[in-house]
DNA sequence: CTGTTAGCGCCTTCAT
DNA sequence: ATGAAGGCGCTAACAG
């Protein structure tokens, strides 16, 4: 590939010019600038973004940490974090850590390794040392959805606890009071505000918790269908079951097809994270629709804010820019027909 | 952060000491190597991935062009080459290219820029001239799923002329003789093989392509569901529908919803790319289910085979070896309840 | 086995 | 307005 020197040579300049047409990082006679972008032309010559970044040390790229890209919850939020940041310039380096903390590390260790201009992640809910390297090298680190363990940067989150809350106050409003929940690990920050909210909204309509109707499931959709078999055939008396997320939804629903228990007859159902299929089944599920594009927007807005201040401390040091604010978005109750008055 | 020189001068070392310790790449004695890994331990050093791309002119990084990651076909896809190349030092660096030609330009222009090692593209189906870049610089290219218009790598796809042919197989074998097909442009080389495979079923039952039943609609799922509201009420005699992907399903199903048309009673259906949720609406959707795993497994085999075929052509030159061939894939119809018999 | 040296491709003072 | 030179952090010969 020809390089900023083979340009120079044809344009009878030095590479220094040639950069200055470049990056517009100064003002070049017309004619000059002229014979550059034709030898540029000519040579098909592109920049290494390489060597830029070396001598810039600015990467113009992002690592994006999520846990499964096949959920559609965090697929629309990569999609939304490039919408954003391609505009600008940046590249995103994704990688799935797939819920697993070795690999959560591994790919810290790559990112790092990279030295990106700022992180955006889901963090799997493991402590990771790591992560004080990057606040220890300023590179800004935004987390979504998810609270890391020890707190080392913003948080853009969806207000789970006041999305599970309006799930089973609905449900108690239409009179049940034997409501289930399925949930991941409560090791996720999470967990612990949807079983929060769940917990709140029976003290509030003065019923105890009973805590064997919280069904702790792992991840995956099989694992979460086989942990629905087992509420649906351990509980039978229960009135109404509220799904926390994606795979929950589906294998629950898969569970109840096997079990041929039909809601909103047998049970009612609520599902976390609204998604076009929730309205083709029958009856169309209740859902707590998450604002996807929201979270996206103020992540981004957050992480750009963060790289912004970073820039800034570089050039006149010790201007201490304040920490950014930590943001709780809040999700919404699309009542449909899963969920009967009892 | 810190640099090699910075080990080096801890460790009372020279920097290509500290460099051999790293890579291996050469043998060190016992006693130095230790002063360096603890001298490396101490100041928490991480060669930096851009010098080192510098130098070697290798950036273990590839470049994955998709249309939206937002459609699960996608979104597996990208997973299925990120689980499969991250345990390799890889990263990805994913784009969106929203079935826009515009931006997929601008992604490629990126990630030439920033030197990646290989491509794994979903085209657009626009020509792009900088391909031709790409193969001129020998960075690999692979092709999934979709065939670039003008031809400049290998093309791992899935038979989807056999997956047509065997969904319309099926309803005609029932005895449907007015099929409607729901696809996107026929632009894209996934819906040439589409329609190939539905006119070459109906000739093969020795019936007449009715073109007035091929519906193209464009790649949103609202503009599929509008298409599938233009689909039902222009031909209230057709008996049956092959939606060619997800986006089709969905856009289908909403609308035979909003028209209170039962399948399969008033129609049957067909659905491309199966889904967990296909099995979940009533009755479970017949589906042509597409091998994404194993696309995935021959995509990143061929794109590393062509990354090594690169490396030896780079020591020792004229060693042409021979290009790697296209690969297709077969898709499986999985009978379900969506069809009856007339 | 270890150190010296010369780049990789670019940007950036500092002169001119 | 343009050029010369140094350096970003690392690896790759080659010497010792």
């Amino acid at each position: 590939m020809p390089t900023i020197r083979d340009v120079a040579k044809l344009a009878g300049v030095s590479t220094a010019t040639v950069s200055h047409v470049i990056n517009n990082s100064h003002v070049v006679r017309p004619d000059t600038r002229q014979r550059v972008l034709a030898a540029i032309e000519r040579l098909n010559y592109r920049p290494s973004a390489i060597a830029r970044s070396l001598t810039t040390s600015v990467t113009r790229s992002i690592g994006v940490m999520v846990a499964d890209i096949t959920n559609p919850f965090f697929a629309a939020i990569v999609r939304g974090i490039e919408d954003r940041l391609e505009t600008h310039g940046y590249n995103l380096i994704v990688c799935n850590t797939d819920e697993q903390a070795s690999r959560e590390a591994r790919d810290l260790e790559l990112l790092l390794a990279r030295r990106v201009d700022g992180m955006i992640i889901a963090p799997t809910g493991e402590p990771q040392p790591l992560l004080r390297e990057f606040v220890a090298h300023n590179i800004p680190l935004v987390f979504i959805d998810r609270k890391p363990p020890e707190p080392c940067g913003p948080v853009i989150a969806i207000d789970t606890r006041a999305g599970t809350y309006a799930a089973t106050d609905h449900l108690l409003r239409l009179g049940h009071r034997r409501i289930a929940i399925l949930v991941r690990s409560p090791m996720l920050s999470t967990v612990v505000g949807r079983l929060d909210g769940y917990r709140q909204a029976l003290r509030d309509h003065h019923l105890s918790v009973d805590e064997s109707l919280i069904y702790v499931s792992d991840y995956a959709v099989e694992a979460a269908h086989e942990t629905a078999h087992r509420l649906l055939s351990n509980s039978p008396w229960l009135t109404a079951i509220i799904a926390t997320n994606h795979a929950m939804t589906l294998g629950l629903l898969e569970a109840m097809q096997e079990q041929y228990l039909k809601y909103p007859d047998d049970i009612s159902l609520v599902a976390f994270d609204d998604n076009p299929w929730l309205t083709l089944v029958t009856p169309p599920l209740t859902a707590v629709r998450l604002p996807i594009q929201a979270l996206c927007d103020a992540t981004v807005k957050t992480l750009r804010a963060a790289m912004e201040n970073q820039a800034q401390s570089k050039k006149s040091s010790h201007v201490e820019s304040q920490p950014l604010p930590d943001i709780l978005l809040q999700a919404e109750l699309i009542s449909r027909a899963s969920c009967r008055k009892i």
